[in-house]
DNA sequence: AACCTATTCAACCGCCCAAAA
DNA sequence: ATTTTGGGCGGTTGAATAGGT
């Protein structure tokens, strides 16, 4: 049986808001509540349905949200949850006081999802692609192995290609420096000619195959962190400890520009040490907050959201920022 | 300056679920 | 027990804007 609508489709408005309409909403809340959704467009005089007139308070005009741009923590913060309940978005937007689901969806959708592609992190499973593709990989036959790194190459090459040989016009100078190591490859970088495009793709190819026979390997030119317990405080969290989900740690250092080219500590988390506990911790955090009810629902990325041994691709912070042309 | 493309984000849609009738 | 209703949620759309050619 189906459901009769909210409202007369006729004889609403639909669209953008104006700041009359706007006024007339909140004018009628301050004064009355949001008692009934259904009501409020009629008792407040406004050719809208009731449903969008929640929308519209619930998104934009409740006085406690905040506008603007998400900080780092923020985002942090997002990317973290977002690893262990999917997209979830109206529970996640429950740690962040101020934004909605709606903003916090947006905002995945928009940047988020980009940087961690961008990182070599598949913003669905949290895993590196080339784990993804290994797991596959252990799946097949070996001839079928081939055709697969040939057919991630295509899909992965573009956003691979630009953090390899991405024009970084200081990074020659900093190649003799300290800080930054030096991406997958490692290496001096020069601005990409023709050959340097294939040598670049020789290096992928490399890569690739490296990890689809080693799954557990590590990647070239860093040692990974495996000590590495570096600390965030998860806002909702009573106190500060490394917070590792599915298997990674997202640093506290900034995901933005903020701070000395900061980013994620990519410091591995090795499955062994700092992961069951913590993963406890905040999943019983994140189960806290969810309804009796929604308890068993099944978490829509799935399967194993605490799984571990993941790698991270090293590389470095201006890529996380801007991640892919 | 004009046009085209990409990005952002407010708003809508349809489904689900719990509570009320 | 069944149907109706209201509210919540995640996915999607499309207008507005920014950036590029």
């Amino acid at each position: 049986m189906g459901r009769i609508p909210c409202c007369e489709k006729d004889n609403v408005k639909r669209g953008q808001w104006t700041p009359e309409e706007d006024n007339k909403l909140s004018s009628y809340i301050a004064q009355h509540g949001t008692r009934n959704w259904r009501l409020i467009p009629k008792n407040a005089g406004l050719q809208r349905c009731g449903k969008s007139c929640r929308l519209r308070w619930t998104n934009y005009l409740r006085p406690d949200l905040k506008h603007g741009q998400f900080t780092d923590a923020e985002e942090q913060t997002i990317v973290q949850l977002h690893s262990v309940v999917g997209n979830r978005w109206s529970l996640i937007a429950a740690q962040l006081p101020g934004r909605t689901d709606n903003d916090v969806k947006n905002h995945w959708n928009t940047k988020l999802k980009k940087k961690l592609s961008g990182m070599g992190i598949d913003p669905v499973t949290h895993k590196p692609f080339s784990h993804l593709m290994a797991e596959i990989a252990t799946t097949l036959a070996p001839p079928q192995v081939a055709h697969l790194a040939e057919a991630a190459l295509g899909c992965f090459k573009d956003e691979m290609l630009h953090l390899l040989t991405k024009k970084r016009i200081d990074f020659q100078h900093q190649q003799s420096g300290t800080t930054q190591s030096g991406n997958m490859g490692g290496g001096a970088y020069v601005p990409h000619k023709h050959d340097d495009k294939d040598n670049t793709m020789e290096k992928i190819k490399l890569g690739f195959s490296r990890a689809i026979q080693e799954p557990d390997m590590q990647p070239p030119n860093k040692p990974w962190d495996t000590t590495g317990a570096t600390s965030v405080n998860f806002p909702g969290v009573s106190s500060t400890f490394p917070v590792s989900v599915s298997g990674y740690q997202y640093g506290s250092s900034s995901f933005g520009n903020e701070g000395e080219g900061s980013q994620w500590s990519q410091s591995m988390c090795t499955g062994s040490t700092c992961t069951a506990e913590h993963h406890i911790q905040l999943h019983k955090k994140i189960e806290d907050d969810m309804d009796e009810d929604t308890r068993g629902k099944d978490m829509r990325n799935g399967s194993d959201i605490f799984s571990s041994d993941c790698v991270l691709w090293d590389i470095p912070s201006d890529d996380l920022m801007n991640p892919t042309v």
